[in-house]
DNA sequence: ATCAACATTAACATCAATGTTTATAATGCA
DNA sequence: TGCATTATAAACATTGATGTTAATGTTGAT
């Protein structure tokens, strides 16, 4: 059967924006659905909506509904993996003090909903996602103790990294709840992982001496 | 206008289970799906599949998509507050080992895919499901300091179980894949944890003296 | 100014999940 | 046995999300 088009429209006033623009709003308004509403909160007529245009048009710049949501992965690891790199800079410039390592990997699991993002990725069991943070993960461990050191303070490192990373993650996950119920205050585990790292550095800690 | 419905069946053999029997292998099957594909694998048609009957019978003993959503989430809290409970019990009758200790809690996100489910539920935005958590963690707190003890001690308790809850929540959900990036064994967060535990009974820990 | 490329939308089609209705089978109980 | 209750399923309706098609508006380059 034939089908209706209109012949005419009135004033349309369409603002055209570049596909990088339409993507750039559209995967920052995914992310904010996400984290408001949760998973199936984003649909392309809702960040359509979000950004001023047809589901139509946000299906036109990402492909499917699927290829959304994979951009918005890989934004969000991308945004992960580059405040990592940033802890990397840090230690490499400067003898950075614990606290200041703790705020900032809590800060990359905190900025932009970082946390979340990662539990929704590992629930969608999409998790081959998470390999660029390997890399990222593997420079961190390199920036603390250069290729110089022995193999037992590498593997101290190790721990050490894999301590800050699950606290953070966890803490910007569920921290603030769980905080809440124990009436502890927002930094409480910024402030626990700042006590604790000193003790990796030491020879022994983990039944791990150096030469 | 008339609907056309079957007048006569060959030999059906339906197998009737009891309403409650139905919910527990509903629920049963409905957190594999969670865990297994995502929320979005949690239909009614997909637990019904998995249990063996209609998506029409599934609705009926849940009385709704939420309903079962709803009754999932529930099951998954009574789960881990009854796991946290046995924690309080181990405390209470025993003196038990800081290892012990980590391994309950531990296990208490781990049995049953307790982690991703209380992820799923953050995400989900319905967190006041977690409302039966803090219960079990005030009865965990009493059960380490009893109420004899001071307020310094009490917060050092309280720190401590924040801590512990954090890193073994992060733990089950993103633990296995920062783990093996690191090259970590199995239970490195436990053995992390269970060192650290002894350090928050020390007075002045957090700056916090005893009397 | 013309034209090609592409951003944009309305209308339509499709599909999957949910929910409703109706009828049938099984079970417990009087 | 008869009957009320309830579990069960087929058929249907509805809704929301996704995807497709055809047409138009907008922009930049030549």
């Amino acid at each position: 059967m034939a089908r209706m088009y209109k012949m005419a429209r009135p004033a349309p006033k369409r603002r055209k924006r570049s596909g990088a623009e339409v993507r750039e709003e559209g995967l920052a308004a995914a992310r904010r659905l996400l984290l408001d509403g949760g998973p199936g909160a984003v649909t392309l007529a809702n960040v359509g909506e979000a950004i001023g245009m047809s589901h139509a048009n946000v299906l036109h710049h990402f492909g499917s509904a699927a290829g959304l949501q994979s951009a918005l992965m890989g934004s969000m690891i991308q945004d992960l993996t580059g405040a990592l790199d940033n802890v990397v800079d840090l230690l490499e410039t400067d003898d950075a003090a614990p606290r200041t390592i703790a705020d900032h990997v809590f800060d990359a699991f905190d900025k932009g909903g970082a946390g979340p993002l990662a539990a929704w990725i590992v629930l969608s069991g999409d998790v081959g996602r998470l390999e660029p943070i390997r890399e990222a993960v593997g420079a961190l461990v390199t920036a603390i103790v250069g290729q110089s050191k022995d193999a037992a303070a590498r593997e101290r490192v190790r721990a050490a990294v894999l301590m800050v990373a699950v606290s953070a993650f966890g803490d910007a996950v569920i921290g603030p709840y769980l905080r809440d119920m124990l009436g502890q205050k927002d930094d409480a585990m910024r402030d626990l992982v700042t006590r604790f790292l000193p003790l990796f550095l030491s020879p022994g800690f983990l039944g791990l001496a150096d030469d």
